[in-house]
DNA sequence: AACTTCCTCAACCGCTTGCAG
DNA sequence: TCTGCAAGCGGTTGAGGAAGT
């Protein structure tokens, strides 16, 4: 880091330090937090010598120091996941970030928005869009005819921020296309590998949709 | 070689949530 | 309940480097 580059960021209107951190701070960081733990961040800042919020110093640990994080390249295993994850919750990165060990939600958001994000003008895109439109239809309709056989055992459940505590509880993920913010049907665990062999399906790889689009298709 | 454009990612901002008093 | 504070989260920004012209 340049000494022009910490010149440039300054100070903040309560006189925390902004910008890069320098591997003086991240010591310092390092050291307070094994011995005092994570948490508290606000008494961190104070405490440690550090001039830095709390916020700045929590983002830090979190993202850049803590153990266990995994740096370099986003395994395609991981990208699989983090596909399969991204279409069942969205833009849930923490949420999404908890089943990679090792990544942090701020890599996961990046990694989605330059891998995915960027490509979403292109003609293939509407076309996947159009196929994933159609997917969603038929398969919404096919759990409604399912519905209407099995009655009220299989209902419509009602997405929302505890998905994954349902999940782990029920074994079961649910959306609901009728929910505002929601743009995929209902699926359970087993439907979710053949949704991702359906985006593995033809040249959806490595081009895939827009989230934001589907949202607004499927509200 | 010089310039421009694009890509990546660390860090910030502002909003939301959770919780203690 | 209500309020205020701390922590967490997702969106956005901007600097640096790589790639293209």
């Amino acid at each position: 880091m340049s000494e022009r580059m910490i010149m440039s960021w300054g100070v903040t209107e309560q006189g925390w330090r902004k910008g890069p951190w320098t591997p003086q701070e991240d010591k310092l960081l390092t050291e307070y937090v094994k011995l005092h733990g994570d948490g508290r961040w606000s008494s961190v800042s104070r405490s440690s010598g550090l001039n830095r919020s709390g916020k700045s110093c929590r983002l830090r640990w979190v993202n850049y120091l803590r153990p266990g994080l995994k740096r370099g390249q986003i395994t395609p295993q991981e990208e699989g996941i983090i596909i399969e994850l991204h279409a069942l919750w969205g833009n849930k990165w923490s949420t999404i970030a908890r089943y990679l060990p090792g990544r942090t939600d701020n890599e996961i958001k990046n990694y989605w928005r330059t891998h995915f994000k960027k490509k979403e003008k292109s003609p293939k895109k509407q076309r996947k869009l159009i196929k994933c439109q159609n997917f969603n239809q038929n398969f919404v309709n096919q759990q409604q005819e399912e519905q209407q056989h099995l009655g009220d055992d299989m209902k419509w459940a009602m997405m929302n921020t505890n998905v994954d505590h349902k999940m782990q509880d029920n074994n079961m993920g649910v959306m609901n296309p009728n929910v505002e913010d929601q743009c995929l049907p209902v699926m359970n665990n087993e439907d979710v590998s053949s949704w991702v062999d359906f985006l593995m399906d033809d040249e959806l790889w490595g081009d895939l949709w827009n989230l934001d689009n589907q949202v607004a298709t499927f509200k």
